[in-house]
DNA sequence: CATAGGCCTTCCACTCACTGGAAGGTCAAG
DNA sequence: CTTGACCTTCCAGTGAGTGGAAGGCCTATG
């Protein structure tokens, strides 16, 4: 199989794919014309390969989780403790973003929004004595 | 006042006001030996765009928001559409992480956790009928 | 006066995870 | 034989800096 139909079915971009393999996350094999030729194994690679990339591993995690799926004796512990790891990671990314919003909503709701130069926001984001908000 | 004092001054780093220098967000002077002389206002600028990078405005969100916080008449209105716009913008990713958070938590729970082969998420991870989570 | 160290300067390369595009080869259909 | 859809490689750019090298400047001390 092409690397377009490998796509189609990973869900990912061909391009994508391509840089996958440039930095040896996949290894497909090569017809006599030089098309990268896909098998089943490479496309199920992939497909944890977008999973894993949806729910926001890095590329190294990738790489970490890809050694542990393909290592029937791994001890899911490992797994695990990658995965908390990112959802601690992600829980904390949360939390500044939480911080970010609830700043920007006072912001917003105290900027009349009209025609008038007079703006909070702007006020707030200048002035040099206040703390870094969020 | 050189570079150092300014970046202790704003609170960032001397290699980002010089890279702010560099993409035109800021213009200090310079002295005589070739050093960058900072006044109040360069001063006052640098920590204008500390706080709103804390927002998590843009590199470009805050090249606007600077020229209408240098626009006496600008329009209130004209700031709050690029807070608003921003607001929308986290707040679509704080629900992004939130599913990414629920779908792990999720994986990391039903692992065992221990040191049987037997993982959950890699299994979740690698099905290729399974909907994409997050 | 020499030198040590702490500033400052520029420039180049690297990060992360792709993405876009150019230039060119291959293949199946009409 | 040509068209058009594939495929290939390689180069460059994204955002927002960060790290480091090579070298200039300034102040204080011996």
């Amino acid at each position: 199989m092409n690397i377009g139909e490998a796509a189609a079915k990973a869900g990912l971009p061909a391009k994508t794919i391509r840089y996958y393999e440039d930095i040896g996350l996949v290894k497909p094999g090569r017809d006599t014309n030089g098309y990268r030729a896909f098998v089943a194994a490479d496309v199920h690679k992939l497909t944890f390969l977008a999973h894993a990339r949806t729910l926001g591993f890095s590329i190294e995690d990738c790489r970490d989780l890809l050694a542990l799926w393909e290592d029937t004796d791994r001890a899911s512990a490992d797994v695990r403790r990658i995965a908390q790891d990112h959802l601690a990671r992600i829980e904390a990314k949360i939390v500044d973003l939480q911080n970010m919003r609830d700043t920007l909503k006072t912001l917003v709701r105290d900027c009349a929004g009209d025609d008038r130069p007079d703006c909070p926001i702007l006020q707030s984001l200048g002035d040099p004595h206040k703390k870094t908000p969020a």
